[in-house]
RNA sequence: UGGGCGGUCGCCAAGCGGUAAGGCCCCGGCCUUUGGAGCCGGUAUCGAAGGUUCGAAUCCUUCCCGCCCAGCCA
């Protein structure tokens, strides 16, 4: 068995927990199967933007090629020029190396259509392949159903000189779209419909992104991808449950054509709680501008997960927790968010940050004095270091942090009571300030006790909380945008009769907050930067930042015990400020 | 109803005849100038029923439930 190595990145492929495909390999390598080789590939077809799905394939693949010292492909399968195109292609190599690998070989199946072209021919010259004129209703009253057995074509006798004449002009361009197929002579009996003589070629006048319009035949996905793989030498072929069926076909083809036969092994594809990840229905959300486009910081593809906030280690950490296994399952999308908790808070530095904000003003602190008070950066990380952080007589602090009339439990401030202002000083509410109008509050007013500042040696003094604040002259305004779940529903599909999945989207998924304000610090904070705002979650900024003028994206809040007990603990998750 | 594949804690998931790992969530407690983090502790008899065996989640039988397949999509 081969040592555990890793691969060109550089990202390590630890002792990851086993699963089945994994013990597959190990197996194959104990007994020299392949000459002790390991060769996968991540088969994308170029129709969309690649999702955290894709992503449980991607490290999957390549993790275990690089955990066993093989070549792991990047290879578009793009078959179906009506649907495919360059930016996707583009999208798609940003994203793979965006979360950490690097391809031995880039490859297109479009690469392989001459070779392709010749091995269908071979099979017509076998007598096991032939060009049918059945249109494609036709062609599904004779395949029968998933009971009855289908019937065989009128045009299944043809001679091999007729089919090789026939195939040949298809491919010349003599027939209509759709006009004629060249298909595989099987069994229309077979109770595994994917038998029943399918479809190898079919003609198509679409320029292709690679290709151009060099072909107007294209063979289908079934007849490309085994090849491929073969062609490449692939060894472990992994691809997901639904391809279970065809592997027979596979196999099928690759035998009449004797040629390397890779070994297909099925898992079952990743499902996360409150999101969808089908292809068809993210595209829907991006055409339909349900979304602000695939980089929506909501969306579960990763180049809006990246625009979230997350981190490629979250997303690999995420990835080797939830297994591999071939039973269908949703996984709770707070084990992604404990991933991403769990990277940031080790690396993230801490900052203050006030949301939602109210004035605080400290009675007996001497007007224009300013204090730079020091923070430390990240108590988790010593070598982060400290910072300095004015202090001043008028700030704000968070509405979440002051209540009139504290409920049980609430440790924050209120009429007559204390907290810690975080590495500053303890204060107390004197008085309330409101609205005469709305009566709102709009200003609470403190004294602060000068002997308690933060660090010195009469600090003893505890008080039940800590909250955040920034100094109201110093601080940079900022926007920040929240995020909850793009659905409210964990599984959306589940909706009340005659409704879509469109209807379980969360109205509240995207809060934006244009009041917010944020220590000085941040005035040179870069897109992409990440930031813990202490006591609130974690938060990058977004590329839509203009100067010192910051947009902050939360890309996950940290965990709250005391919403949670506000709300009634037990599981109920949203309700997300 | 034909074929394929699955059913182990609320959610993922180990286990492959020797007496149920781990993670997430949740619930207690400790600690804490983030009600964060960390630490300690708690929560399953394995879809059902029979059978084989000294012994079964693991083997056999029957049954039940779920997912996938009738695109010239992938």
């Amino acid at each position: 068995m081969a040592e555990p190595n890793s691969n060109k990145d550089g990202v390590a492929a630890e002792s990851a927990p086993s699963h089945f495909i994994r013990n597959i390999v190990v197996d194959d390598l104990k007994q020299g199967k392949n000459h002790g080789r390991v060769h996968t590939r991540f088969p994308p077809e170029p129709n969309g933007y690649l999702h955290i799905g894709h992503a449980k394939s991607i490290c999957l693949n390549f993790g275990l090629a690089a955990e066993f010292g093989g070549k792991c492909n990047l290879r578009f399968d793009d078959t179906n020029p009506s649907k495919e195109n360059v930016e996707y292609v583009d999208s798609i190599k940003e994203d793979v190396r965006w979360l950490g690998f690097s391809w031995d070989g880039e490859y297109y199946a479009s690469d392989y259509f001459e070779q392709l072209y010749q091995f269908a021919v071979r099979l017509i010259e076998a007598g096991v392949a032939f060009v049918c004129d059945l249109s494609a209703d036709e062609m599904r009253q004779y395949r029968g159903t998933l009971t009855e057995p289908g019937r065989h074509s009128p045009f299944r006798d043809r001679s091999v000189a007729e089919n090789l004449d026939l195939f040949a002009r298809m491919r010349k361009g003599e027939f209509a779209d759709g006009s004629r197929t060249l298909r595989a002579k099987v069994d229309m009996a077979s109770p595994n419909i994917n038998l029943r003589d399918p479809v190898m070629y079919r003609v198509v006048r679409a320029t292709h992104h690679r290709t151009g319009d060099q072909w107007c035949i294209y063979p289908t996905y079934d007849f490309a991808h085994g090849q491929s793989d073969s062609l490449e030498g692939i060894t472990h072929s992994i691809c997901t449950l639904e391809f279970e069926d065809h592997r027979p076909l596979y196999d099928w083809y690759l035998d009449r054509l004797g040629v390397h036969h890779p070994q297909q092994i099925e898992f079952a594809r990743l499902n996360l709680t409150h999101t969808v990840l089908s292809k068809r229905k993210l595209l829907q959300m991006v055409q339909q501008k349900h979304v602000a486009g695939w980089d929506d910081p909501r969306m579960p593809t990763l180049a809006g997960i990246r625009r979230r906030g997350y981190t490629p280690e979250a997303l690999r950490n995420f990835c080797e927790r939830i297994g591999v296994a071939k039973g269908n399952s949703t996984v709770d999308i707070a084990m992604l968010e404990h991933s991403l908790r769990e990277d940031l808070n080790k690396r993230a530095p801490r900052v203050m940050a006030v949301l939602r904000p109210i004035k605080v003003v400290l009675v007996n602190y001497p007007a224009g004095q300013v204090e730079e008070l020091e923070a430390v950066n990240n108590p988790e990380d010593p070598t982060a270091g400290t910072r300095k952080v004015p202090f001043s007589r008028e700030l704000y602090i968070e509405q979440d942090d002051f209540r009139e009339e504290p409920p049980k439990g609430f440790f924050r401030l209120s009429p007559g009571n204390e907290v810690r202002l975080r590495y500053a000083y303890i204060i107390k509410c004197t008085e309330v300030v409101k609205d005469p109008t709305t009566g709102e509050v709009i200003e609470v007013r403190c004294t602060f006790d000068p002997e308690t500042k933060s660090g010195s040696s009469q600090s003893k003094r505890k008080v039940k909380a800590t909250i955040h604040w920034v100094s109201a002259a110093h601080a940079l305004a900022a926007e920040v945008r929240l995020y909850d779940h793009l659905f409210a529903a964990e599984d959306p599909d589940d909706v009340p009769e005659g409704a879509d999945w469109l209807a379980n989207m969360n109205p509240r998924s995207l809060e934006r907050l244009t009041t917010c304000h944020v220590e000085p610090c941040l005035a040179s904070a870069k897109a992409g930067d990440r930031y813990q705002f202490e006591r609130l979650g974690y938060f990058c900024v977004d590329a839509d930042s203009q100067g010192e003028r910051k947009v902050f994206n939360r890309s996950v809040t940290l965990r709250d015990t005391w919403a949670k007990v506000e709300r009634g603990a037990s599981n109920s998750p949203p309700a997300r400020r």
